[in-house]
DNA sequence: TATTATTTTTAGACTTGCCTAAATTTTTTA
DNA sequence: TAAAAAATTTAGGCAAGTCTAAAAATAATA
């Protein structure tokens, strides 16, 4: 069995290296864990030695088959408790996920399967974000950020990329939810802002670093 | 905040305390948590500078007001968890208890409150415990154990003292349900054991162990 | 490309919760 | 009630996961 720690440490590493070309790297991994660069050495090399993660000195980290497998199976945890505590006890999608944190180390795969069953196979967590298989595959979805598509496009909104409260209450208040649809009227040149339609009459201005974490179809 | 290991204490304190008279012996705690006699006078050295209890070195220990609070708590979300699990996910009351030894360490009073909600307010988990308040008082329940009543009295099974799979599928295999209606005809005065009625035509014997771990009113 | 800056690793130490072995206190029993 | 037994605590140590400070390797720059 693995230790919280090592099922945290996996779970940013496969949450790192699918937003970034490339090995994922010892300060990055300290950042996101809260911890120093130090302390994930240490750790990079006992998930190394339990074949977790191929680890050269220097050259940054990425994970082994087994260890995507694991990190899977925790995500899949993590996005099923969050569908359980929105669609089941009724919490906003932007007051889950500490929660989530937590009720993904809960060591029971027939807790897991059950909770499937339960919420009658969700495909996509309140975030948009899919829910893994229970044989540890990431459904692929196609969704393009919405900074990367074309001006003129109309899409809708399938998903966000950033989790915080701070993040997903400002979507909120601007109007942009899950499944809304929207046009992309222009790209501002200087900031990279975005104007975008959402209603006939409405428009508004999105910034860059908000459209980058916003998922679109 | 209190570690898990913390709570885990607190909550066998509370346990054993409701089942000896006086205080809890460092021994009886070694053995309910599977450690050694000194890893509890560590723990209780340090819950005690806590003020979550009373601690007298050779004299045992009893909760503080603080102590019996949290221990009520940790109580209270063990026991809805373990509502959820059999009510919502169909696990069997035999099944639900090393999962709920998890759930209970959950750290979001908003979570159990909304599950409490959500369950609609139950007063006994699945083995007839009553479960806490939210301001942390153990409702009363006035239940006997089987063993300490009169020959000829007739009663229903309430709860159990036991909640190891072991015990339950055994009560499970024998035909003693909860909610179950019984006489007791006669006590063996060689083991205790009890002749009970529980049909017209059906009798069985009941050894004075599994007796004195069942609750009847 | 030699030097500076950055990143990463090593070395040594701390905390929590656990252990064993030995010392101490309490309880039991002769 | 004194000796033996049992229970409890103390002393010293270990593993996991973290830290700071210093050393080593890589990357950036003059």
């Amino acid at each position: 069995m693995h230790s919280f720690t090592e099922e945290n440490y996996l779970k940013t590493i496969y949450y790192l290296a699918t937003r970034q070309e490339g090995e994922v790297t010892t300060n990055a991994l300290a950042e996101m864990t809260a911890t120093k660069a130090a302390s994930v050495t240490d750790m990079l090399r006992k998930l190394a030695d339990k074949q977790l993660i191929h680890y050269r000195k220097y050259q940054g980290v990425r994970l082994t088959e087994e260890g995507e497998r694991l990190a899977l199976k925790i995500i899949r945890r993590h996005r099923l408790w969050e569908v359980f505590l929105v669609q089941k006890l009724g919490f906003g999608w932007d007051e889950v996920h500490d929660m989530a944190e937590e009720l993904e180390h809960i060591r029971s795969d027939e807790l897991v399967e059950r909770l499937d069953v339960y919420l009658e196979y969700p495909q996509f967590d309140p975030h948009g974000d899919p829910i893994p298989t229970p044989t540890g595959t990431m459904p692929a979805t196609g969704y393009q950020k919405l900074s990367e598509i074309q001006t003129g496009t109309s899409v809708c909104i399938m998903g966000v990329l950033e989790h915080s409260p701070e993040f997903l209450q400002h979507l909120a208040r601007t109007g942009l939810t899950l499944g809304c649809s929207l046009t992309l009227r222009e790209i501002n040149a200087f900031d990279k802002s975005l104007l975008v339609q959402i209603q006939p009459e409405t428009a508004l201005f999105v910034s860059h670093d908000v459209a980058r974490n916003l998922l679109v179809a």
